[in-house]
RNA sequence: GGCCAGGUAGCUCAGUUGGUACGAGCGUCCGACUGAAAAUCGGAAGGUCGGCGGUUCGAUCCCGUCCCUGGCCA
């Protein structure tokens, strides 16, 4: 197989639900295509993650970069603005080298942000905090009224039970005194990639996720957890609240037993899992590939040849 | 074998003092989604209310009987 072509830098890019084996794939693409991967997840961007996250190790990575890991300490809240900026410079510098950036992935939002153009309106936390308050105190369907008045589109546009994103809103509209606008945009592209999805059937997913969970346990989950909490998890805006690590904090303050934490992983993972495929569903440019295919590889190779000898 | 409790949505359970099940949570499916996205929020589908007989104008609810589950006693 024959390297990218260095005149028209392209990106591969690898989606797919939680435990595929995206990361995998993408390490054996990047010994082919002379490639650096970009993470694209906002838990394993986070220092001490690391079993709970299925982070790549050391050892699984060899000699292949990989980037976007580890760049935010655990008390940071993830910030996808700040991740988008960050990804991309990494990516301009992978092309600079003239080799392939793999952006492996993770959090919808985060790839969308990167690779497609997306502006996002600034974010000032003192307002921020004053709506957090007033959602605190009076709850989200009061703010939803305020809402509809300063902006009456976007209130039909947000559910008034949806506190988060009304506060959102109402932080913008202060921002930059104009309506929010909270629709996606029609994806354009910023970054050319070339998308594969890993597809997989329920059942395989569903049991490989529970194989991931006890492997993880295995391995020392909980007294990383031990350690993380030591060191102000709890207290952790994002971290606090990433999947198996909640349910490992309710273990560890005794609130559930182990079996229970465990069951619970399994069914957030399951369920997040599912949240992602129909993510992903929704954008057609992704081409899908059986993740059981027996020579995955080579036909991740093969569509990049396609679509470079088209170009 | 006897006694008690229970058998209602895929699961855990509410409920109807007899008049077409206001069911709830979880799960499932679907949808929204712009600075916490492993987040946040919404919609829908799903039930001959254990089987069979009886009483009744009418039974998921009353009576009989059978089956199943759990507990206690032998």
């Amino acid at each position: 197989m024959s390297g990218p072509n260095p005149d028209s830098p392209l990106a591969l890019t690898i989606i797919g639900p939680t435990a595929v084996g995206k990361t995998q794939l993408a390490i054996q693409c990047a010994r082919e295509l002379d490639g650096e991967l970009v993470g694209t997840d906002s838990m394993q961007a986070v220092t001490g993650m690391d079993i709970g996250t299925a982070k790549p190790t050391v050892a699984e990575l060899g000699d292949i970069p990989h980037h976007m890991l580890d760049v935010w300490p655990m008390s940071h809240r993830a910030d996808v603005v700040q991740f988008r900026d960050l990804a991309r410079e990494v990516i301009a510098g992978i092309i600079e080298r003239a080799r392939t950036p793999i952006v492996v992935g993770g959090s919808v939002l985060y790839v969308k942000a990167i690779l497609d153009q997306f502006n996002f309106p600034a974010t000032d936390p003192i307002i921020r905090g004053r709506y957090e308050a007033m959602l605190e105190h009076d709850g989200p369907e009061k703010l939803h009224k305020l809402l509809a008045q300063k902006d009456p589109v976007t209130a039909t546009n947000i559910l008034p039970g949806n506190g988060r994103r009304i506060v959102r809103a109402l932080e913008v509209i202060e921002i930059t005194g104009e309506p929010y606008h909270s629709r996606l945009p029609v994806p354009v592209e910023e970054i050319p990639s070339i998308r594969i999805g890993l597809d997989i059937d329920r059942i395989r997913m569903d049991s490989r996720i529970a194989r991931r969970v006890d492997a993880m346990l295995e391995l020392g989950f909980i007294a990383e957890v031990e350690l993380l909490e030591s060191e102000g998890l709890r207290a952790a805006p994002t971290a606090s609240r990433a999947i198996g690590y909640s349910q490992a904090l309710a273990h560890l303050s005794g609130e559930i037993t182990l079996d229970q934490m465990r069951e619970k992983i399994i069914y957030a993972t399951q369920k997040f899992a599912r949240r992602q495929q129909r993510w992903f569903r929704q954008d057609l440019r992704i081409h899908w590939i059986p993740e059981n295919s027996a020579d995955l590889t080579d036909s991740v190779l093969v569509h990049v040849n396609e679509i470079l000898g088209t170009q």
